[in-house]
DNA sequence: TAGTTCTTTCAAATAGTTTTGAACGTTCCG
DNA sequence: CGGAACGTTCAAAACTATTTGAAAGAACTA
């Protein structure tokens, strides 16, 4: 049987980008092996089995199919069919914007719409105190209200913000990036 | 001894605000406690003690002593004198425009460049590869070349996203968050 | 149907993080 | 000096999250 043979074993590079992709999504509050997983597929030419991701990453079976099932979810890896395979293969989105829009679409939902709600709520709570006859809870509640309204602003524009990467990923690469690539900020550039 | 009496309990809306920013700030992988001291000195009319933060929140006495003196270290909150205390005082940084640059200075400089710098690395081990007798592995060397080459330009947008929030920040609410105001996007404004 | 191959599930183990609180250090005051 | 008031530290405890691997399940084949 010739066929599925070598990439057993990571090279040292492909080792090392997935090492740092599993980090960097770890810091963005992913599970690192999401990561892990999510590079060495990006960095296959064909798509791999779960046995070859368990073997070239060192994980459990069960660990490979609980993240590739994640990672399915999060629509970031594919399953693909196999001339003459019976197991299931996988490969990455290759679209970065895609992949990344994705996700902030998801967690902007979750996050930062809650925080919005949550302030707009806390808001109405200070706005309400300002009418009392108490002058103290008065001077609190005035400054507690634009305080709040502070965090309620940057939360909208935060919400502004991903809904603008979103957009550009849409278009693929337009109005932030350009944006962007105009500026030739401050330090030392590689 | 008049001084210090009431404000050992937080009212429900000062707990709403706290717990939402605690957890807004877990999400962007910080401490909880710190987002929600934090918060508590953004609402106070006057600078807490330590004493009072941990009556506000619950908290032991040493993880008010830890948490507010990471905030400190993140410049986000300031330690002040008061007028015939002993004890110290805090208070909250109210420039929210800064408090972020400050962060995402730390952040992206351990963090982005260091993905920066090994996306660089592996693009070098990558591109050795390239040169190989053997075809298959040259094929693979092609691919990946140019797979981690797509990694580094998406980290190095990052980058300049974030350092376009800083230079932001400095000037307080210009560039970006004019360009981002220009903007009304899809769904439903609240 | 029985056997084979592959995937999924999940309870238990492991690893990692956060919190606690008692002990220790410092400063101040009488 | 001795004691009071704070602040800090850190080992242990509590809590969370991740990983494992064995068992169950599904899909196919003969």
């Amino acid at each position: 049987m010739p066929v599925g043979k070598e990439k057993r074993t990571l090279l040292p590079h492909e080792a090392a980008v997935s090492d740092v992709v599993g980090k960097l999504i770890e810091f963005w509050g992913f599970k690192r092996n999401m990561g892990r997983v999510w590079s060495v597929l990006y960095l296959s030419p064909d798509p791999m089995s779960a046995e070859d991701l368990r073997q070239s990453l060192r994980l459990s079976s069960g660990a490979v199919s609980m993240t590739v099932n994640e990672l399915l979810r999060w629509g970031v890896v594919r399953k693909v069919w196999v001339q003459g395979e019976r197991k299931d293969f996988y490969t990455a989105e290759v679209q970065l914007w895609r992949m990344i829009s994705r996700v902030f679409n998801e967690r902007e939902k979750s996050e930062i719409v809650m925080a919005i709600e949550a302030f707009e709520e806390a808001l109405g709570e200070a706005s309400k105190l300002r009418a009392s006859s108490d002058p103290k809870v008065r001077a609190r509640a005035d400054l507690q209200y634009d305080r709040i309204k502070q965090l309620l602003e940057l939360a909208k524009l935060g919400k502004r913000l991903i809904e603008t990467l979103l957009a550009t990923a849409k278009i693929d690469a337009e109005p932030l990036v350009r944006f962007l690539l105009r500026q030739v900020p401050s330090s030392q550039d590689t």
